[in-house]
DNA sequence: CCCGGCGCTGACAACGTTGTCCAGGGGCTA
DNA sequence: TAGCCCCTGGACAACGTTGTCAGCGCCGGG
């Protein structure tokens, strides 16, 4: 790391935080009224065209600009909504918060977001410090089953919905993917090309999305008339570390799985190099993934997925908050994202002749 | 998409907004005056433990929150900072705006974000609308190349860093990658094995980044003694559509690079994509891009990248941040990270013999 | 017994803005 | 020329919090 200090030794004078110009000094130097100011700054009319010149030139000379924190107390509306999601990093929010914003800047307002981690005392946390800031809004990915704690700030006013999740011991907006559904479709797909032995990797089934993609793969394998061995299902965290091992004792099993469901993108990816490392088997190994990730098209074979539209699923989300927001009235209603089953060759691999 | 409304009808009384109850509410419910419910609610001493009691019945009863709206006008410092970047679904970005939070969250500050979009004026009006707000301070990665805007934000005591591009036509601290010395690093690799006719597919080469990547190419050529010929070299919006015609020409050309090196991830891909597509030839052409991306091990062969880590870019520049908040002094500085030469294999294939 | 001091509490102003309301002046009409 | 209205500008309160300061009991020491 080096380390450059420019040759020029023109230090900007630092005023001190509080020392900025108000309007009150702008009407000083224009010699007009607070209010005056106050109109001019706002665009608002009844202003002379050779008053609003002299306030202008006093604003750029003092380098003024207008605190909003005094403008929300006085009115109430901040003018920001709060996203509270797992992990920024993740690909799969990027996209989700970006939409979220997208659609926050349509209606004038700004995003604060925070990344609760999955922990759900750090999502309270964040959640009502957001509340505290009064932001008008709140769109939340939650990490926590309880959300009590929300009916105070929702009964004064704050509008809230969930995303990809739904809310917990309280009724709220919510907008999920077809996760039980997906994964129907995902395991009918692997059986419909002959697999009888599926293994499915899931997240913590304590995540609502998880035990909805686990009760899919149950309700496919069921409608098929297949059994699901205990030994096929493995729910837990989804380090690479602990998807590596229990990918490998399906697959090493006296009886082995022939194709494996992974629960979402995390696993997908650390299942794709488990079968990598492995030495190649006679017959490769079925896979079919929950979500979506770029390149899965490149490699080889082609990774199949569950694709969900995570920048949809913001959209959706944020559309429905700011609808809440301009006063549309009624339930808390729940809206749920169809998903999309994209073969791209892994998880329409045959299984081996003698299943 | 369906849509299902529970069937409670239990309607949470919408108060309107600012009808939440205030200090003044609790006093008046606890029989105490103003400012001691402030200090029971800032947890500051000289409460008697039954006054507490009292104060804590009535807030939760009338389910009070601070309003920090009111409290940062009064303490004037928001415990806020802005980020402002191109693109929150962009995976390199992601990590960085994750880091950064993580910086202001151990210093007790919330992140607000913005996407530029690569769009000057947009990213002006971001910058300054979080000024408005009275940020603490700002993370910036610019998409103009002019920031004199900034000059009374920064005099009133906005502590600023840019990062990954330095600051246009201002005197600002900036946290960046070595552009230069990875591509340099990168041309020079290929060079080594054996490429002599080696293409450049950059960005824009109004982005600083993407100047000085062209800038290490050209280095690492001429330090080999090797022509460049115009034809090698490439630059503009990196959309998959441009940057398939470039790479096409150069490689159908008469005397056709055997190496290509792109100058981000987007490139990179899409540079594997068009590879993919083309009939194999006999000898496959060499690549190394600049960034790493997810999967890029699991490709046939591997993509080798110089590897720059967003996250340590955005924690360093968070670092920086808060220092220059909790008092440093000291004229701007400018520090430039390391990149990381990542061999994986496509960047190790050797020309063809007759080369 | 009186007084100083301490522990607790509350009244009040201030933060910077916006909404309300009123005043003054100029132009237009009768 | 008088009267009226509109147009412009400004004084003032309020938003909800925190910092300052003063008051009120009560206790212990002189």
């Amino acid at each position: 790391m080096t380390d450059t200090a420019p040759g020029t030794a023109s230090r900007t004078p630092t005023r001190r935080y509080g020392t900025r110009p108000t309007m009150k000094d702008v009407a000083a130097r224009a010699g007009v009224g607070l209010k005056t100011v106050s109109r001019v700054v706002n665009g608002e009319p009844g202003v002379t065209p050779d008053t609003e010149r002299r306030v202008q030139e006093a604003i750029t000379a003092l380098g003024f600009r207008r605190n909003d924190s005094a403008r929300i107390l006085r009115k109430g509306r901040t003018a920001s909504i709060g996203l509270v999601l797992e992990d920024l990093a993740d690909p799969f929010y990027g996209p989700l918060s970006r939409a979220v914003e997208e659609v926050a800047r349509a209606h004038g307002a700004l995003l604060i977001n925070g990344s609760s981690a999955e922990d759900p005392e750090r999502e309270q946390e964040l959640v009502l410090a957001l509340c505290a800031r009064r932001v008008d809004g709140l769109v939340i990915i939650p990490a926590g089953h309880d959300h009590r704690y929300l009916a105070p700030e929702m009964a004064a006013g704050v509008a809230t919905v969930f995303v990809d999740r739904p809310a917990g011991r309280v009724e709220a907006d919510a907008v999920l993917a077809d996760s039980f559904g997906g994964s129907q479709d995902a395991v009918a797909h692997l059986i419909a090309h002959g697999h009888r032995r599926i293994g499915f990797l899931g997240d913590l089934p304590g995540i609502h999305t998880a035990a909805e993609r686990l009760r899919g793969y149950h309700a496919a394998m069921s409608e098929a008339g297949l059994p699901v061995h205990d030994a096929w299902v493995s729910l837990g965290p989804t380090d690479p570390e602990r998807v590596r091992t229990a990918a490998t004792a399906m697959l090493d099993a006296a009886e082995p799985v022939t194709a494996l469901f992974a629960g979402n993108n995390r696993v997908t990816v650390t299942v794709v190099r488990v079968l990598a490392e492995r030495p190649a088997p006679a017959v490769p190994v079925a896979l079919i993934g929950f979500d979506d990730f770029e390149l899965a098209d490149l490699l080889s074979p082609g990774i199949s997925v569950i694709a969900q539209d995570s920048a949809q699923l913001g959209r959706t989300a944020a559309d429905l908050l700011f609808r809440r927001l301009d006063g549309a009235g009624g339930d808390p209603r729940r809206l749920v994202l169809p998903t999309r089953l994209i073969p791209r060759g892994s998880g329409e691999l045959p299984p081996p002749a003698a299943s």
